[in-house]
RNA sequence: GUGGGUGUAGUUCAGCGGUUAGAGCGUCAGAUUGUGGCUCUGAAAGUCGUGGGUUCGAUUCCCAUCACCCACCCCA
């Protein structure tokens, strides 16, 4: 008990952080292309900024969150998802008095849901996520969805599948609740207990429930994007207009739904293949109401998270992470037990010098030193022994040609530097 | 939260109601004494998830509990 984690977490070891590092790196990388910034929000916020931004119908708040009293009796929960946070930072710091569209990016943000853990689903997890705030036009939802797009094809990851729909705007989503529920009214005694709940509170939720038996019910059920209104028909024609002249290939599903109340307009999500089963390893959408009801001005925003543990996940299952590096450049060999310290001694000199090296710590034999620099993918061992200090000089050996060479001691620095390790 | 499966060495897994619980991989050490990958030899390493019960005796059977995996719910 004491030496496990708690259940729904997960630790990233020495062999995965380097794909871990990889991947964050991408990520900064298409977000500094586009021009977005990182922020950082904390861990955990008021209780009541999540309650009142993702919504409290939805299942996240009503029983997912990490909520406590902390010892002043204040109401805090760990944030159970990105945007909410972001959002109260900008109204906060008065981002929002600034140059606009504010584009910005959270990395490695840890998420924290209480639910049962599962293959790519965890208790804490974490999200990369882009937020943008100010731009109502379709071209920045667009502009994120290939942010998103291109940095999965950019990782390699196969059989990605884009799907994107709209669900309006409170001057057309009341009709459209108003259809469904004349729809689904005859059939309300036939759907299942959760369903029954959501019809008053929140109607489309239905059209995402897995039961089979709801989604026999439902077939034929009216589309969302038959109530657009005009102004959000057009958004939405603008964004598939210019989603393809990104070239990005997506399909239109009036399915979508999402699980977060603050939605308008766009919403999207990016699935993979994962043994046999479809994962989603992106969704967002807009928000032009949020900003507003979190006691901000009227400001629309878009976004989207992405969930890391998925996206390494599936570079995994689908063999795409690249080749792990080799953990140092060079390695200094003691033969005898007196060459051990000036062989720590060069290493220093080594790292001082920009050179990824290391020594022996174990005092072992030469043989178990070379050993050991092979399973750090050394690329080359540099010898001292009672000759060498001796002679005042030391030996390198290319482990991948066992070619060897002597060189004087006081020059061994320039000597590896120059043929890169 | 509901339902199903699995817990044995660092890891992947054998095993059996009865003496000191095994193997591959990994780790460490050797193979005539200054050199890695391959091969060979050897060693270390396990409260058999935890707590109860049945039994002369339980790692094995039963119950509970915890953890992991899978499906549902939900989501990233």
């Amino acid at each position: 008990m004491l030496t496990q984690a708690p259940r729904g977490t997960k630790d990233v070891t020495p062999e995965v952080s380097a794909l871990w590092q990889y991947v964050e790196a991408q990520m900064r990388d298409a977000c500094a292309k586009a021009g977005y910034r990182e922020v950082r929000t904390p861990t955990f916020e008021h209780t009541e900024l999540f309650v009142r931004g993702v919504g409290d119908t939805t299942d996240v708040v009503q029983k997912e969150m990490y909520t406590f009293l902390d010892k002043g009796d204040r109401s805090v929960t760990l944030k159970p998802e990105g945007t909410a946070g972001v959002v109260r930072m900008l109204i906060e710091n008065r981002l929002y008095a600034e140059a606009q569209p504010m584009k910005l990016y959270y990395l490695n943000s840890p998420i924290f849901r209480y639910e049962k853990p599962q293959s790519g689903r965890f208790r804490e997890h974490h999200q990369f996520g882009v937020e943008a705030f100010g731009a109502a036009g379709a071209t920045v939802d667009a502009e994120q969805i290939a942010l998103a797009w291109d940095l999965l094809q950019g990782l390699g990851i196969k059989d990605l599948r884009l799907n994107v729909n709209s669900i309006g705007c409170p001057g057309c989503r009341p009709e459209y609740h108003d259809r469904l529920r004349a729809f689904l009214a005859q059939r309300l005694e036939s759907l299942c207990g959760t369903c029954k709940e959501r019809f008053d509170r929140n109607p489309m939720r239905i059209l995402d429930c897995k039961s089979p038996e709801c989604q026999r019910l439902i077939t034929g059920t009216p589309s969302v994007l038959d109530c657009l209104c005009g102004e959000c028909e057009a958004h939405f024609a603008a964004l598939q207009e210019t989603l393809g002249l990104f070239g990005l290939p997506f399909q239109v599903d009036p399915g979508i739904v999402r699980g977060l109340d603050y939605y308008t307009k766009t919403v999207f999500e990016i699935l993979t293949d994962i043994g046999g089963g479809s994962l989603a390893i992106t969704g967002g959408g807009r928000y032009d109401l949020l900003v507003e009801q979190l006691g901000g001005p009227t400001l629309p925003g878009v976004g989207f998270g992405m969930g890391m543990e998925r996206v390494l996940m599936v570079m995994e299952a689908q063999g795409v992470a690249p080749p792990v590096q080799g953990l140092i450049d060079v390695f200094v060999c003691a033969q005898t037990p007196a060459a051990r310290q000036p062989a720590m001694v060069l290493a220093m000199a080594l790292r001082r010098a920009g050179i990824r090296a290391d020594a022996d710590h174990m005092a072992r034999s030469l043989k178990a030193q070379f050993k050991y620099a092979d399973k750090c993918a050394a690329r080359t061992v540099a010898v001292l022994g009672e000759e060498e200090l001796r002679e005042g000089c030391v030996t390198l050996r290319d482990m991948a040609t066992r070619v060897e060479s002597r060189v004087p001691l006081d020059g061994a620095v320039e000597a590896l530097k120059q043929c890169g390790g």
